[in-house]
DNA sequence: GCATTGATTGACCGGTCGGTCAACGAATAG
DNA sequence: CTATTCGTTGACCGACCGGTCAATCAATGC
């Protein structure tokens, strides 16, 4: 052992990960090449080798370490002893807060989980699963018979579209912020759900449809 | 002029683009070879590029047919003469409705328009907006306070992020179809409508309908 | 019948992809 | 001082990319 690692190499790979995320974000994982990543971070080609071992690696990293921090997220909000309301509230701006921070690691989660192994791709998803039923708890302590109708997990996903979708228009140097915009998705969400009917339970006498196919991108 | 065209050849060229759509939807424009295409339709490469000038165009093609058709359905719904409420209801049902029909052709239109040369994204964009104006319009009628409070674009963003996004997790063959969910999705936003209330301060919103921005940090 | 064109393909091309090699100076533990 | 590892690079590799060529055979109009 003649000569350390540098003091800077974690932080080194950091931005290389980071930078990595924000390439993969816009021009999608197959759309990004480690020769774009390198020569946005200012390096070699077999520079960046030397911090990250391969393409995927970045693409694995970049996934599991965001939706991690999201699983995070919603053990902490659940230690808390709050009403359903309010833990719904809490949720949404927590988590608009989130992705405005981590807004390129979320991009390329909602875009480029596919590419990721079958097996790396289901670790994942547990993962994210976690995090949609948190939300759909929430949503079915605050209106009970929504859960009963088997809707809560549906609302939890439209509710879901509208905070993800939120990041491909919402502009961060936009004149609309994510805090403005955070109690306006609460406020409709909220509202809504006290207008949602239970569709009228006539199921296709024919033929009985499959358990529940509800899965996640 | 010794052999005419094959009776065959507008529907086999229909199938390789119809083909086309789902790989793109799949894997992603840059994720999707034409050598992918050629396998998928059962022909080979210089056959798929008897039908098809080149990879570009089938984008290009996909996404100004879709966008035109959805730009179809708001001039024949605009028509109408309907309140704003069952204006909004029937936008949503029949959007539903045709996402639901062109399932893969809008997974590209969200996902790949960033692909297109600037010239060409602009032209499907401008489509794209009076898709987006003809719901805001009816959003504004709904609720004239939150048009005046420059909610009614984003409110609408809002609802595309509900909608666009359910294609991403709700299977064509699953127990919850579309046609169930359009009216859960019309409640839930109408309902919603009327509990938002205008942030404090609300200046003009810069929003942009699709991800076409390239933000550098 | 026959020239012409459509339908179809294996082989191929230049370019770029993800990734590696071999080299060399800077740093540092012993 | 010196052996060893780190930081860094230009040049390179096989594979695959989008796209083309030249050839073959099946139709069709005249």
């Amino acid at each position: 052992m003649a000569r350390p690692r540098s003091a800077a190499f974690d932080i080194n790979r950091e931005t290389i990960v980071r930078t990595a995320a924000r390439l993969f974000a816009q021009a999608g994982y197959p759309g990004t090449t480690m020769n774009d990543i390198a020569r946005e971070c200012g390096i070699s080609k077999p520079l960046l080798y030397h911090y990250v071992s391969d393409k995927y690696q970045l693409l694995l990293e970049i996934c599991d370490s965001h939706v991690s921090r999201l699983e995070g997220l919603v053990a902490e909000i659940a230690a808390k002893r709050l009403s359903a309301e309010q833990r719904l509230r809490l949720l949404i701006a927590r988590f608009v807060e989130e992705y405005a921070e981590a807004r390129h690691a979320h991009g390329v989660l909602t875009q480029d989980v596919k590419f990721l192994t079958d097996a790396d791709r289901e670790r994942v998803l547990v993962k994210e699963r976690r995090v949609v039923d948190a939300f759909a708890r929430a949503i079915g302590a605050a209106r009970p018979e929504l859960k009963s109708a088997a809707l809560d997990k549906p609302l939890t996903m439209l509710l879901f579209g509208m905070i993800n979708w939120m990041f491909t228009w919402l502009r961060p140097d936009g004149a609309l912020s994510h805090e403005q915009m955070a109690p306006v998705v609460a406020d409709l969400f909220l509202g809504g759900l006290a207008a949602v009917r239970p569709p009228a339970a006539t199921p296709p006498a024919a033929y009985s449809p499959l358990p529940s196919s509800l899965t996640l991108s």
